[in-house]
DNA sequence: GCAAATTAATGATTTATTCAAG
DNA sequence: CTTGAATAAATCATTAATTTGC
C-alpha cells in the first residue's frame, strides 16, 4: 500500500546527516532489529538460503578440545555480540542485589559501571538490564517455589510419549529444507491419571492416546 | 538487614566523582524515582536530591508566565514537567504513524526529533514515548473493536506447545542429578479445531489449553 | 572421544500495565 | 479522561552446557 518511490517517512527526514554524537537517549532502548518497520525489506538475500547455523560453529576444522587458557572465562568479546559478565562481575553484582539494590538510578548505574569495568568490557546499560532481569527472574523463581507447595501432593505419574514436530518458526519460507527434528522419548511427569493426552505421530498427525500407567 | 553504618552499596561506589559526561544510556530508562529502590539509601546524597529531571528539564529559571510567544497551543513547560506536544508535532506523528512508523531506530528519531522540533520543544525520548504509547493504544482498541465483533475467524490449525519433561530414562536413579529439560516453544501443525490439547508447564504440572487460532 | 544436536541460561527487546500530571 | 512517563512482564535471540550418535 502506498508504495510509491518516496514514502512520509522518507520526505519527513531525509536531509539530516545524523550526527551520531548525541542520541544519548537511544542506547539503552533503541538498539533493535529493523525487523517491525520495513516490512517491505527487499528480497535479495532471502534466496541464498541463509541459515544460522553456518554462523554457530566454529568455521576452523578443529578447534575445541578442552585447552581452555585461563582468562577465557567469558567477556572478550570480538566483534562485540553481548556482553558476557565475568565472574567477578557478576559475583559483585549479586553481592549488590543481596544488599537490596534492585532498581539503580541513573548514578548508581554510572559508578557501577566504573566499578566493574576494572573486571572486564562493560557498559551501563548491561548494569540495567542484569538487575531488570535478575529482578524479574527472582519473582518468577520464587512464584514458583511457592505454587510448587501448593498442590503438590497427590496423583503424580509418569508416561512415555514421542513427538515430531516441525520446527520451521512461525514467519519461516521453509519450503525447501523441511527442517523437521524428532524428539526422542522422554519421561513426562506430572501427568493426572483422569485425563488424556496427545501424541503427535509423523509431521502432520496428531491422535489421542490415553495414559497408561506404564510400570515404575 | 545487617544495617551497619555503611552497606555493600556504599562501599562498592564511594569515591566515584559522578562524570556527568557517559550517561548516555540512561537518559531515556533510567528517570525513575527512587522510590522503588531504596529502603535505607544512605541519607546523604539522597537529600541532594539528585534527579534525572534535573537534565531533561530546561534550567532556566523563568519562563512560563503566560507570556505565550505565538507558538502557545501546548509545550512552554515551566518548572519543566512533562513533554506537551503542538498540534503540527502531533499531526506529523500521526502522519508518520499511518505511514506505517512504528518502531523507530536511533537514527530515524534522531531526524525526526530534529525536524519537530521546528514547532516546539522536544526531545528524543518524547518521540519515543510517543510511538510506544501510541501503538499500544491503538493496538487496544483494536482489540475492543474486534471482541465487539464475534471474533469469529475459526481458523485451522497451527499452535504453540511447550512442554517441560524429565529426561531420565526408566531404569535410572535418578535421585541425584534431576535432569530436567525444557522442550521450547514448537509449531505444531495439524491440531483439529474441535479437540484440546494440553500444555505442561513447570516441572510437574500439566494443565488442559484449548486450541486457540491464534491468528495466522 | 569428538562433533553435531539440543537444552538451559540469560542478555537484550518489545509489549503490557501502571502511575500520575493536566 | 487523556496521555506522557515509568515499570513490570513477556518475548526474542545468543551463547554456554549438556547430551547423543557415530
Amino acid at each position: 500500500m502506498g508504495s510509491s518511490s518516496m514514502n512520509v517517512q522518507d520526505q519527513f527526514t531525509r536531509g539530516l546527516p545524523w550526527e551520531h554524537e548525541s542520541l544519548s537517549f537511544l542506547t539503552l532502548a533503541c538498539c533493535k532489529r529493523l525487523s517491525t518497520l520495513a516490512p517491505k525489506l527487499p528480497a535479495t538475500t532471502t534466496a541464498t538460503a541463509f541459515d544460522l547455523k553456518s554462523f554457530i560453529r566454529p568455521e576452523n576444522g578443529f578447534k575445541k578440545s578442552n585447552h581452555i587458557p585461563e582468562t577465557p572465562q567469558v567477556e572478550t568479546l570480538p566483534g562485540g555480540t553481548r556482553w558476557n559478565p565475568t565472574q567477578e562481575q557478576i559475583g559483585l553484582l549479586e553481592m549488590l542485589y543481596r544488599d537490596g539494590m534492585r532498581t539503580p538510578n541513573a548514578q548508581q548505574i554510572e559508578q557501577m559501571t566504573a566499578q566493574l569495568g576494572k573486571y572486564g568490557k562493560i557498559e551501563g546499560k548491561n548494569v540495567f538490564y542484569w538487575f531488570q532481569n535478575h529482578k524479574a527472574r527472582e519473582r518468577q523463581k520464587q512464584k514458583r517455589d511457592s505454587l510448587g507447595r501448593g498442590h503438590c501432593p497427590r496423583t503424580y505419574t509418569a508416561t512415555i510419549a514421542t513427538l515430531t514436530v516441525d520446527t520451521r518458526r512461525h514467519g519461516e519460507t521453509g519450503d525447501e529444507s523441511p527442517n523437521k527434528r524428532k524428539c526422542r522419548t522422554w519421561l513426562i511427569e506430572g501427568l493426572e491419571e483422569d485425563k488424556e493426552y496427545y501424541k503427535v505421530e509423523g509431521d502432520k498427525t496428531l491422535e489421542l492416546f490415553p495414559l497408561h500407567p506404564e510400570a515404575r
